[in-house]
DNA sequence: ATCAATCGTTGACATTTTCAATGATCCATA
DNA sequence: TATGGATCATTGAAAATGTCAACGATTGAT
């Protein structure tokens, strides 16, 4: 069986367990399944999940250290590296030097890196557009402010 | 570092980038974050978000089947043979042969299971709760829904 | 009666997570 | 201005999780 086939599909059975109302359960799912539906989207470049969210802030313009990503990520720091280095070898990206601070690495994208970047963005916005299929516009927008709010007091 | 200490606080600088809008990311945040405190709050009771989902629907009155439950949480089958080793090693549910079908093997909370899934249960509404924080009652409940029936059609 | 499909299980393997330790650098302050 | 504690990226090891293929038992359809 794959994980990610089943989804907005008609009501399972056990959807009718008051766990079903567990918000952690709800978002174990609702990740779980959109993970491999974006992992799938962005096959074609050759990214994961993990690393596109690094060539995407790499490429944000916003100059991020490894350790901002760490956080931003909720990752390891240790993980980070792995990430970045196998981006790096890719060409995608650069480590610079911080530029107040040289224990600080800054992760920038090149020129290939954006590149990639705005076909892997495309992928994903196809991806969460059918991930969301059954909420309208708005609700959509109600989702992602409730969890940035959540998220970000 | 460990990764569930800074949750609702002040906004990172990061999160200005437009891949804060990524509800792909913001499920895996949010996700990422609860699943330390919830297994934080279940150590108490020595279980794990995992087996913790697996004993609350064994304790549902549902009846469900170990494939029933791979599904709805999104497992592999044979992780949840490991789950349910662990829980039934414990004392917590047993496995009886499925009602109709002999292949199929449903699993049950033993009286001892129910004790320990109330306490359980306490602890994760205690944590979700807290997670939550920044949203109102009125908010949760859109949130819920909406995570609902973005999973379930 | 047979054959394909489904269920739980096992075991192997890859990926991810988590944690402690290290050298380099920063910063406060004595 | 030197010293000590904190922070940064990195390494490496251990634990947890995820993925996949195969198996015996059982089902259901032909």
């Amino acid at each position: 069986m794959t994980i990610g086939d089943a989804v907005g599909t008609t009501q399972p059975r056990l959807a009718q367990a008051s766990i079903a109302d567990d918000i952690g359960l709800l978002l174990a799912k609702l990740h779980a399944v959109g993970s491999v539906r974006n992992n799938r989207a962005l096959a074609d470049v050759q990214l994961r999940e993990r690393s596109y969210s690094v060539l995407r802030l790499a490429c944000s313009g916003l100059e991020p250290t490894q350790r901002e990503l760490a956080e931003f990520l909720s990752l390891d720091p240790s993980q980070i590296v792995a990430l970045v280095d196998e981006l790096e070898r890719r060409g995608l990206v650069v480590r610079e030097q911080g530029r107040t601070d040289r224990r600080q690495k800054i992760v920038l994208g090149t020129p290939e890196g954006e590149r990639i970047h705005a076909q892997a963005l495309a992928a994903v916005r196809a991806s969460e557009r059918d991930q969301l299929a059954a909420l309208d516009d708005e609700e959509e927008a109600t989702l992602r402010a409730l969890l940035r709010r959540a998220l970000w007091h």
